[in-house]
DNA sequence: ACCTTAGTTAACCATATGGTTAAACCATTA
DNA sequence: TAATGGTTTAACCATATGGTTAACTAAGGT
């Protein structure tokens, strides 16, 4: 009759541990301390720190996937995509602040991983969102463009702002009430930029 | 009469080690080892990891800021501007590619580095480049945009398909040569984007 | 009451790691 | 040639760290 709480105590931990100070920069000891519980039980429970990283990560991807799957792959027009895509996303990010910047350094630190979450269910499928702009170039509704270019670019310009906040907040000189400020005006800016590009002008 | 040879050594050895693994990822002896020297000698020459952490990640932000700087502050219309900067940008990193999360992710994980870099000389200054912009919306020249979201799209479209290398090979599921050759695409891609979106239309 | 078993703890272990030191090396110079 | 002083090395040190263990606790079942 074990219930999770132990468990689940320390995934939360180290979830918060992890995403701050990365896999090298985390200690055992310091996620025992977070979950107020002993350093024994993260092996018992979980092996090892890989193990306890993998399952972090796996979580940490596995949240922001869907995130960016579901909209892809929504049977919506490519604009209303696009708008929608950037706000929730970046509503999502102001949730989550630690994640892309984890995701992104850990996927950098090894690149192996990639390997194992591609097999993963959830993974995001980019097939559909080709499709749908390759139908909609043929079409003559859009300008010309490759969907891998559109597919950085949006986002790009929606997780990098998040990313290098730090970097942003130097260069421009604003305080972190300012950059948010800039964060939210910037869901309609980016939609309407690559919108914009998108139509095609007489 | 000292010649600068181990010392130079030591930081070329370092910038590798620190760039490849981060401040924690990397170990004194490792460097040591990368440069075929004795582990004392870091400590002779640099004190301690965290001196000579910042010396490489001075020389890695010095090399970086003034190729954004020098572009961004040029005297020269603002659409030769932005061609001009992402085609530069874009070259630079095929250069460096382990610079741009190098710099993100010390970043992110020491807030305070910031500070120190803000007061150097060399540091990128924004100030022209936002006077450029307004002046150009006060003339109707270009659609009316803030200096700072311009800015952010501009490094956003440029760096973060670099940073995010390994994420954007796994979601459109393509090997290194293609996505070089997508990046070298992006040089013009991210120009049109930009300046087709300034421009105002009838 | 006693046994079993999952859960928990403090103490412990081996190793890795940043850092130090004392002695050796070697070119310059008095 | 002997003294000087910057440079280099191997050995060493203290501590941090991931991981293990043996004993203890408590709940459920018999």
């Amino acid at each position: 009759m074990k219930d999770e709480k132990t468990e689940d105590q320390i995934l939360d931990a180290a979830e918060k541990v992890f995403q701050r100070k990365g896999m090298d920069g985390a200690r055992m000891q310091e996620i025992a301390n977070e979950a107020g519980i002993n350093k024994a039980m993260l092996h018992y429970y979980y092996r090892s720190k890989r193990f306890l990283f993998e399952a972090v990560f796996s979580k940490a991807f596995s949240l922001i996937a869907p995130e960016i799957n579901r909209v892809i792959n929504e049977d919506i027009p490519l604009f209303e995509k696009i708008r929608k895509f950037t706000h929730s996303y970046i509503d999502f990010i102001q949730k989550h602040p630690y994640l892309p910047n984890f995701i992104i350094q850990e996927l950098n630190r090894d690149q192996d991983f990639m390997n194992v979450l591609q097999k993963k269910k959830g993974f995001p499928d980019f097939r559909n969102f080709r499709s749908q702009v390759e139908q909609e170039v043929h079409e003559g509704n859009i300008r010309p463009i490759k969907a891998e270019q559109l597919f950085i670019h949006l986002l790009s310009l929606n997780i990098f702002p998040f990313l290098a906040a730090p970097l942003f907040k130097g260069f421009l000189n604003i305080d972190d009430n300012c950059y948010k400020e800039l964060m939210e005006e910037r869901k309609e800016e980016i939609t309407n930029m690559i919108i914009n590009y998108l139509e095609i002008k007489e």
